[in-house]
DNA sequence: TGTACATCAGTGAACGCGCGTTCACTGATGTAC
DNA sequence: TGTACATCAGTGAACGCGCGTTCACTGATGTAC
């Protein structure tokens, strides 16, 4: 009974052995160096099993897209929960911290995220690139809720999200790559961007001109 | 007379030939999947005599680092040209259009950064981090001047310049990826980011707390 | 419950190819006299 | 200016290796009766 392992099961064990195999040899490399044969050997099938669960590298490559981004958005919901009375900057401060604990929990993930949205094969890239402006898109519109920019034009709500996201992919882009030590100070740093950016954004005009 | 090429200078010009070859080939790559028989073969010589320039693919990388970073250190020296009586917002807004130029006609040296920093070998990553802390570093002085952050802690005017170079690293990234008739938007919403952050920067106080 | 057949995840041999690196070489450019 | 020798950028053959992909296969799991 305990010991059940139906074909199906089975199948979508080794489909995971090898997702993980290959976040962990893309770790310091790139998925553009990733080969079939190491994935296969790290996993401990014979290379043409590979065939059997993806059509190719890049296949693997969007699954672990999808795998990555579902993390993420786990993320940007813990983020969303809403907090009554919170002030700007007590968000800013809670969100940062979120940030930093799920980066420290699934680290090969975002170092994965923001390694291929650059250096990744073409249609990696573009699925990341999609997921990201996705997640932009659904920032500016929880910002666009906040009074403060009731006055705002559309493409500086997206001028603002565009701005937080990648202050975000950058901590932790940092905090991925960092010896552990730093991230306290990463952290630190990211916070105070953060309140940076709110200040400067919330006493902030639309339209507004030197 | 006109024709001289004396061995020396053949030889720099071959030198020069393969690194034009290893910024085109890694265009839609990496360092980490380029070969040096690509090179060679781009090059037009054969595969040994790459060894007479570079002791290795490593070499050459940083090679091409030494390259990027010295037009890159060119266009902060355009950002600081001294422009008195201008004000704020007019230098946030004479920056980004200089960096936008220069992004635009060195399109391959930034997106050669902004890909090798994150998915390059480990000696190519690390001589780009050392240069970008560089950069941080120098802004960081610069910023130190403005009679804004006279009170400001050192930690806040690294925060400060990290955040501008991280947003300038990620145009930079977004130009030079996109498509040309997209560079004017993206411009446009560097200079409004920028200018958000320089309005919340200098509303700032060192070691405000919520 | 027992039997006969179907499915299909994983096997293993084989292929042609591009890779980095070695080595002894060639022949034009440079230099000493 | 002319000659004899040194230098060294580029050559070309050869090596062993890991790569992706093909193909016919095996044998445990699943299903129909």
């Amino acid at each position: 009974m305990t010991e059940t392992a139906s074909r199906a099961d089975q199948k979508a064990r080794t489909r995971q052995a090898i997702l993980d195999a290959a976040l962990t040899l893309t770790a310091d490399s790139s998925l553009v160096a990733l080969s079939l044969r190491q994935v296969a050997k790290e996993v401990g099938i014979v290379p043409t099993a590979f065939y059997r669960h993806f059509a190719s590298v890049d296949d693997l490559g969007l699954a672990l897209v999808d795998e990555s981004f579902a993390l993420l958005r786990a993320m940007l919901r813990d983020v969303r929960r809403p907090e009554a009375g919170a002030t700007f900057i007590g968000i800013a401060d809670a969100s940062v911290e979120i940030l930093a604990d799920h980066v420290s929990r699934q680290r090969a993930h975002y170092v994965f995220i923001a390694r291929e949205l650059v250096a990744g094969p073409a249609p990696v890239r573009d699925a990341i690139r999609l997921e990201i402006e996705r997640a932009e898109g659904d920032l500016a519109t929880d910002l666009a809720r906040v009074p403060a920019t009731r006055e705002w034009s559309t493409s500086d709500l997206h001028a603002l999200s565009a701005l937080i996201v990648s202050a975000m992919v950058g901590t932790a882009q940092s905090m991925a790559t960092a010896r552990p030590e730093q991230a306290a100070r990463i952290a630190d740093q990211a916070r105070t961007q953060l309140r940076m950016v709110l200040i400067g954004a919330f006493s902030w005009r639309s339209g507004e001109r030197d």
